[in-house]
DNA sequence: CGCTGGTTTGAAGGTCGTCAAGAAGGGTGG
DNA sequence: CCACCCTTCTTGACGACCTTCAAACCAGCG
């Protein structure tokens, strides 16, 4: 079993305990792999043949484009992170998907997990609750557009990612790299990346965090999370049902 | 077999047939039906011991608040909708529900629907499905309040949820019963109700749409549209994959 | 009739977007 | 190593959009 087979079995055995077999299917799930450039489509909204993409390393995003050609960022996904499981059992993708930085990703069918659901429920039970989380983290950015001003959308997104990235030993308090570009920053918070620079400036001289060079540091995490209102009670699902 | 036993089983087959057994299935989880008067918590974040419930009349609605008091709402259900389907794996429920109008649900928990994953494994299927439509119309959501101005979004809120109302027989092309209050929507669409208040009155002197007492008359769906930008593809979603 | 919840309107101000232009990097090729 | 590109970042000025505050209005209901 090598590390690529081993990212989804990670996450889904946060959730239950799983056996040999049940592993074993996971690890078939993800046996080809490939790669891409960053920034190029994996898949475009309005695509038909759905394919599951499991990111084995990198970092992408799931988008929208308006007929007016703005974008809007749903979300980030990081190793280990479904990309595009919502519209799986779908006739065609209802959003695109993007690398952010080259990636290594895995994929499976509508089909394969309908087999899965068949012949593996645990693993089942256990992807509807990946899917839940995933879908939890979507619901937060969504309440971060509709009721929290620039400052405190910025200051929560760069918390909320790193606890992420912490998960997967990405990140630390102190910061993380950040490759994201102001665009994407703005394209996920609803904002101009002339104001996301603005706000990244005022977090800077409030000595909260600097971000520059795709690095970000952290320098009073109390005080961003003050700022952001961060309560992480969404994210910390517990792993194990009783 | 009575309305309420049938009104998951008609949403669930819309994607796939099911066997009587699958059917009994359903009904055995609509056996316990409660009744709520308008406005009432049905459930508060933070709670423990996730029921979810499955909305078989009247509307209701998922929202979060800050701790600034603000409120932001997730989505609305209508009939045949899940409420809380998304925690019912997490220890505790990651967002609140509340009726909007009084409602009847029945529920079941999380080991209930393990017990369908294990047993009936389409109809399992079938409901990760509904998940999924119900996060694509909560991903529209977040374009929404991301990338649209207030009229752009008021119109388009307006003409999605009837369309999905359409599905259930409850709008036509005409209009709809709509019991919102405009802080409802303003909630909901990330504004202030006096403004979502300006942006009707301006729908309403532009001769698209007229709300008031709780009823929606659309006079021009056409130019509605043209208003939000309004593409259905995403509650399109085919209903019998190939 | 008066209360209550909801709607409507105006005025003032703040947040954020747009436009325009320049600076700072990072990569490429001479 | 330098010149030149391109992408990304940075800053200022201005205005649009939306919020807030305050007050009046309206409909339903006890």
């Amino acid at each position: 079993m090598d590390t690529a087979a081993t990212i989804l079995a990670r996450k889904l055995t946060q959730y239950i305990e799983l056996s040999p077999d049940e592993l074993g299917c996971l690890d078939r799930l993800q046996a080809h792999n490939r790669s891409f450039e960053r920034r190029v489509n994996l898949r475009s909204e309005g695509e038909s043949g759905q394919q599951c993409f499991v990111l084995q390393d990198g970092w992408a995003c799931c988008y929208k484009l308006l007929l007016n050609g703005r974008r809007q960022i749903i979300n980030f996904a990081i190793p280990g992170d479904f990309l595009g499981l919502r519209s799986v059992l779908f006739r065609v993708s209802d959003h695109s998907v993007a690398s952010v930085t080259p990636v290594r990703v895995s994929s499976f069918s509508g089909r394969e997990l309908f087999e899965i659901i068949n012949k593996f429920p645990r693993v089942a039970a256990a992807i509807l609750w990946a899917l839940s989380c995933e879908e939890a983290i979507v619901v937060e950015h969504l309440v971060n557009l509709g009721r929290r001003n620039a400052l405190e959308r910025v200051a929560h997104f760069l918390i909320e990612f790193g606890e992420r990235l912490q998960v997967v030993g990405l990140a630390s308090d102190q910061g993380y790299e950040c490759p994201f570009t102001q665009e994407d920053l703005a394209d996920a918070l609803g904002l101009s990346a002339i104001h996301v620079n603005r706000i990244l400036r005022q977090l800077r001289e409030r000595q909260l965090l600097t971000l520059s060079r795709g690095s970000l540091q952290i320098h009073d995490l109390p005080g961003l999370a003050a700022v952001a209102q961060f309560s992480d009670q969404y994210l910390d699902q517990d792993r194990r049902p009783s």
